[in-house]
DNA sequence: AATATATTTAAGTCTTTCGTTAAATAATGA
DNA sequence: TCATTATTTAACGAAAGACTTAAATATATT
């Protein structure tokens, strides 16, 4: 939990995330995609696979770099109910979402 | 986002939202929760409340705080749509949507 | 074997964050 | 008014985080 939560603080990190909710990546294509140094990528990786929120398996000379959907689901979807329990806050919830204009859904989301 | 991802890599700041999902609290009454000093645990407030997470509301001389449940679970719930594939088709199930694939955008900053 | 490529580790700097104590602000009550 | 209580602001040092470059490791290629 906290190692999520600290992994997810950084805006760098959750681009890699994002970035690897599309496909799987070698890490020499994650830091391509940013302006900081292979070595500054690489230690953000570590970040993210202490986390549990991505796995990283060795092919060839490549590193090549997954995320781990279930654990960042759970994390985020079990502190939300520990903070916003269930019974309570579902219309207000909702509520929320239509009004940033985001189109509402998940209210009802299985763990 | 950036903010809220950035109070909650606090633990901290993530016991103090959780003591304020049972009850409203004055910051004396959080304070007397932790070992650390007062001064710290309003600079702690602050930056929950920079993120949207709290809001507070000064009666005589104490100042009341409280959980702003929506914004938590709709930041959260929002960065989760955007980065886990199993939640976007119970978006569209649940929406109606006969959407294709992800939205290739908008892969982390709020619109 | 020698060289090139992909990635990580090591070491160092710079900035940010987290805590502290002391002082300021504001409301309460003798 | 003066003192007390609640809270925040200010200033500062220690610890942690995010970069950098240089070096190490491992795989592939010639």
């Amino acid at each position: 939990m906290q190692r999520v939560f600290e992994a997810l603080s950084s805006t760098v990190r959750r681009k890699i995330l994002a970035y690897l909710s599309h496909a799987e990546l070698t890490a020499g294509e994650i830091a391509g995609r940013f302006d900081i140094s292979k070595p500054a990528v690489s230690q953000h990786l570590s970040v993210l696979q202490n986390a549990g929120l991505v796995e990283s398996e060795k092919r060839g000379q490549f590193v090549h770099y997954r995320l781990v959907e279930a654990n960042l689901a759970n994390a985020l979807n079990g502190y939300l109910q520990e903070v916003c329990p269930v019974s309570r806050p579902l219309k207000r919830e909702s509520a929320g979402l239509k009004n940033q204009s985001r189109t509402a859904a998940q209210t009802d989301e299985a763990p």
